[in-house]
DNA sequence: GGGGGAAAAATTA
DNA sequence: TTCCATAATTTTTCCCCC
């Protein structure tokens, strides 16, 4: 759908330069054909301006053929989830299991589970497609999920949709871009290796003074918030799979559900082949809010400054209220016995434990789950490890939380995605935050000063609240610091 | 080469 | 037989042009 729209002003619109002539989301097709929403604020112009409020987010051209031709399908308002009630009815085409796996399942996960080489060999259709998708990715209470069967079910339920082309296209776009990183890598000399040593380990010494382990930052996550809050409310959903969301989408899926590999961002009809019994639930915005809000109240009972990062998770920071009680602890113990103070790790870990306790109770029995750690990003990666209905302390001093972080996977980090994880894993061989740490001169050598910088501070555990800050602080340390040509100089790619 | 600025992509809940 | 969200935020890419 040629979505041309006179941008006012600036640069003209890429489709005048000899792009194609479609659009670049899911409508592959040219012109009118398209019958896609899309997400690009340029189509949303061209959509939205001229009908007053309904057709909204469609590409122009689809706009004309849903209105001719598929009136009742959802008009964007409100939600996204579906309005009507009628898409309940599904063929049981949708219902039967994808893959009847007698015995030929022994030989499909001895093969897709070895690790290593999924280099050219494994070129095979819908081997090697889990990667395109997000809902792939691990998450609390997949443990034991067969994956390369769900893989395998994702892949035969998208492969001819015009998403899935969408997908494999970026896909091959960053295909080239890791290529591109590998022969760059390629050119990496010893005298560029020993002047990125030196530089590299320079800016290690001046991390190294900003590391501080004594905060302590606290991540309340809540567990499988949506569907919690709906099981709550409708008990008889406790013990049955059960998904928030609609055919379309799911927001999120209970532990039972997320047995069978249903997960959040999982489009419905696919999680409905991974598990036929599916209950879904439209959301309840309203209810979620509500219930955030007393939690919220509990929060800042122990840091007033807690920041609510979404409906269900905020970062506190528990520096003051554990060595407030620390001081109260042992002034009221020395009276008695007069020991020492109690661990800073002790007195956190309780803390939190009481916290889980009253956020449980003021949302009506919902359980959350906490990482306690030096800093957020820590925290937030800990949080994340002793769900549901956990805690995970990450102890305060510098070796610990090193240990911890080096022996994630990169991905667990915030701020690393599908992508970036592709790419330290198929240039350098990266998957794990450890293996970060060794490849760091590769890592300068390649990416841009802003990313291996970035980089470099994961792999250091160095965190700080703000580090748009930090980012500064590194650029004006550069620029006057003694080879700026040097900074520069690596900034392709 | 690199500044400036917009579009596109990546990431997150 | 079809059915794959969304908004906010941040970073990277792309293009024009000096
Ligand atoms: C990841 C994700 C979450 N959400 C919503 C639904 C989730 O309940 C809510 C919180 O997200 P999460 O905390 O990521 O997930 P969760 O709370 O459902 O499960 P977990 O036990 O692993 O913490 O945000 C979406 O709408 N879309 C998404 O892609
Ligand atoms: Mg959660």
């Amino acid at each position: 759908c040629s979505a041309s729209t006179g941008v006012a002003g600036g640069a003209l619109p890429r489709e005048q330069k000899g792009a194609p002539a479609y659009c670049k989301y899911w409508c592959q097709y040219p012109d009118q054909t398209c019958i896609k929403r899309t997400g690009s604020p340029r189509h949303r112009l061209t959509a939205a301006s001229p009908t007053s409020g309904s057709g909204s987010g469609r590409c122009a051209g689809a706009g004309v053929v849903l209105m001719a031709e598929q009136e009742e399908e959802e008009v964007g308002d409100g939600f996204w989830e579906e309005e009507g009630e009628e898409e309940e009815v599904y063929s049981p085409e949708d219902l039967k299991p994808v893959a009847p796996d007698t015995g030929g399942d022994e030989s499909l996960r001895a093969t897709t589970a070895e690790p290593g080489d999924q280099d050219e060999s494994a070129k095979v259709e819908g081997s090697n497609t889990a990667h395109l998708f997000v809902f792939t990715n691990d998450k609390a209470g997949m443990g034991k999920v067969d994956k390369s069967k769900v893989n395998k079910v994702v892949y035969e339920m998208s492969k001819d949709s015009a998403y899935f082309a969408h997908a494999s296209s970026q896909d091959k776009k960053n295909d080239k871009r890791i290529h591109d990183l590998r022969e760059k890598l390629q050119s990496l000399s010893l005298s560029r290796r020993s002047s990125l040593a030196s530089e590299v380990s320079a800016l290690e010494i001046k991390l190294e003074k900003q590391r501080f382990c004594r905060r302590v930052c606290v991540v309340v996550d809540m567990d499988c918030y949506y569907a919690a809050v709906e099981m709550r409310d409708n008990p008889h959903l406790r013990d049955k799979p059960m998904a928030v969301g609609g055919i379309g989408m799911i927001s999120t899926a209970n532990y039972k559900a997320r047995e069978y590999g249903v997960r959040s961002a999982m489009p419905g009809f696919i999680a409905l082949k991974l598990c036929p019994e599916l209950i879904f639930v439209r959301s309840h915005f309203d209810k979620y809010k509500e219930t955030s809000d007393r939690v919220l109240t509990v929060l800042r009972q122990y840091d007033p400054h807690c920041r609510m990062m979404s409906l269900d998770e905020a970062y506190l920071d528990l520096t003051e209220e554990v060595s407030r009680r620390q001081v109260e602890e042992t002034s009221s113990k020395a009276n008695l016995e007069g020991g020492a103070q109690m661990e800073l790790e002790e007195m956190a870990s309780r803390v939190v434990a009481e916290l889980r306790a009253k956020v449980q109770e003021a949302s009506g029995g919902l359980t959350c789950s906490a990482g306690l750690a030096p800093n957020f990003r820590l925290a937030k990666i800990a949080s994340d490890v002793k769900k549901p209905n956990g805690q995970c302390i990450v102890p305060f001093h510098r070796e610990a939380a090193i240990a911890f972080l080096h022996s994630m996977p990169v991905r667990k980090v915030g701020g690393i995605g599908k992508v970036m994880e592709k790419t330290l894993k198929e240039v350098f061989g990266v998957e794990t935050v450890a293996e970060l740490f060794e490849k760091r001169l590769e890592l300068f050598h390649c990416l841009t000063p802003k990313s291996s910088h970035w980089l470099l501070r994961v792999a250091l555990a160095i965190h700080h609240d703000d580090e748009a800050k930090a980012m500064a602080e590194w650029k004006t340390a550069v620029g006057d610091g003694e080879d700026a040509a040097e900074a520069t100089s690596f900034q392709s790619v």
